[in-house]
DNA sequence: TTGAAAGCGCTACCAT
DNA sequence: ATGGTAGCGCTTTCAA
């Protein structure tokens, strides 16, 4: 099934073939002729064959999406978003999973060998190593949920105005004594976590106390171990940095015998279905990690067709979910 | 950066330098010539160009895999243990993150546009759906964690053994009473852990009562209803057959105020780091899920090359991690 | 409005 | 041991 196929059994040149079925916007082509090539085409069920189209073009029609995990819910759901928008341009995705510290390799391998258009990365990386790593890139990129300070586009989450809600939830319940489990130091979302902490501390006229902050990192562990590192300061809220962080320092709390939310409230940020697999199910503020996705997919997209690159804002954080962890502060 | 590019600079035909580069068996070519070329290869940084290969050889050296989720992390890791063997075979991957439903259009666009050489294929659709869905298929595939009667290569794995080891867990625990929260009604996997639930029961000679089991799916939610719904029987121990349902059915333990193992104990199938993230923590059998990728690839890149099929037997379960939520039956 | 033909970069067959 | 060359399937420029 090839185009000279089609051609063949149409009764016209390969080239006239191709002009019909690629749409060609100047469609020098009698109406009766073009209706004819695409039934054959439809009936034939003719299909393009991309390699010898990007071959000719060099383009893939394929943009290359790189996250450093595939089980994590944020990166989860940043793909799916990614791959509606290219769908819709007519763009395929390529997925390539890596481990951090394989970054640079991945990146130079994808777009060295045409494989692909342009790049979508997601990177825990620091900044450094990161930008060593896209120095190997050569295809236009677009980085998603973190800043490369003077490079690149890039799609973030306004986790600092998320954290300021999350507080802000907790300060209308009551509380004072609020305790926040930081992300990794030196990462450009914990930073901007922590602000928009002390942002809401701010807003309800609570002195920012540095004992009540303790760095959790992402894991359940840290979760775990920051909290109870944080207990003798007796909080009666806790805003987490991520959800996997709130579910390590639920445990810690269980442990120590608090009641959730009766002696103590625990808010997270991003929203995913493990939150109601949490007991009790984890009030959270949803984060918009699909259209991260989609607008970083729409931006290299745009980028790729020469448009001029007008960075994005950050996308600001989705609804507050209230569930079960979060409640009046005690008395 | 093409071949020609580089045989010019070494000073021999694009044929003699093609040879050299791929490491043609019959190295026809004199070891002064081959160390030139390759040297200079690797100082030009020459990488072949894959579409232009493929157009040539009709190959991609690309196997696709078609999940239906992306953030289960059963689909993660088996994603994972795919990607590494492929690597090793010289293979990349290209993944398909695909909602139930279109994977039909899935499989016809990836496989007939020769972008894909095989494909391995992950599905929670009805048998029937999934042939139709395959029909489209034109290229060789290997199906994960599922069974479709009289057709093609899978692996998958042995969830009878699975289960019946969590129940033979329990019953060494004294529990008799144990509760079986049964995944999709009609699916494969849930009709052998169903069957491995039965295995344990009849190794401890406890008799099986239908009574004492409830269809959860695989959902948090449903394992809630289940659960809820299996309370009157007075279970002292659950096995579900997921880790979600696992985690749902705790809620409504939590809620009927049952503490959990002293009054009841619970164990899931899968092991996986949510499973920590419970409380208390979760205690499951380990499932072989990066392996089962493996293996898959294997078998396809094997079955590509024109070996034999040799179908592979179920893979045996992991360890048994116990965790908080298992102890000994009440009294 | 349509056709002819070059050529994208590579492999593999056939010569030498 | 090495070179020449056809051709994979397509797009695109130029000619008719």
């Amino acid at each position: 099934m090839t185009l000279a196929d089609v051609a063949r059994a149409a009764g016209v040149d390969m080239s006239t073939a191709s002009r019909v079925l690629r749409g060609e916007a100047t469609q020098r082509v009698r109406e009766e002729t073009r209706v004819r090539i695409l039934k054959i085409a439809e009936e034939m069920q003719y299909l393009a064959n991309p390699l010898a189209r990007g071959l000719r073009t060099q383009r893939t029609d394929t943009l290359g999406i790189v996250v450093p995990q595939l089980d994590n819910p944020v990166f989860a759901s940043a793909i799916r978003g990614a791959e509606l928008a290219a769908a819709e341009r007519g763009y395929s995705l390529l997925i390539s999973h890596r481990e951090p510290g394989e970054t640079a390799t991945t990146i130079a391998k994808i777009s060295r060998t045409n494989r692909v258009d342009g790049l979508l990365v997601a990177s825990l990386d620091d900044d450094e190593v990161l930008r060593t790593d896209l120095a190997a890139a050569r295809v236009p990129f677009v980085l998603m949920n973190r800043i490369l300070p003077g490079a690149a586009l890039s799609v973030v989450l306004d986790s600092r105005a998320a954290a300021r809600k999350g507080v802000e939830h907790l300060t209308a319940l009551g509380h004072r004594r609020i305790a926040h489990l930081a992300g990794r130091e030196g990462g450009f979302n914990a930073r901007e976590r922590l602000q928009g902490y002390r942002d809401g501390l701010a807003a309800a006229g609570i002195a920012f106390d540095e004992k009540l902050v303790g760095v959790a990192g992402y894991t359940a562990e840290g979760g775990t171990t920051a909290m109870r590192a944080l207990l003798p300061q007796h909080p009666t809220a806790v805003l987490a940095a991520t959800l996997v962080s709130a579910a390590g320092a639920m445990a810690t709390l269980h442990e120590a015998g608090l009641r959730i939310p009766e002696d103590i409230s625990i808010i997270g940020l991003h929203d995913a279905p493990v939150a109601r697999m949490l007991y009790p199910a984890l009030t959270s503020v949803a984060m918009p990690t699909e259209e991260m996705g989609r607008v970083a997919a729409d931006l290299l997209i745009r980028a790729l067709a020469g448009e001029e690159p007008e960075p994005v804002a950050p996308l600001p954080p989705g609804a507050l979910v209230v569930r079960g962890s979060t409640g009046p502060a005690p008395h």
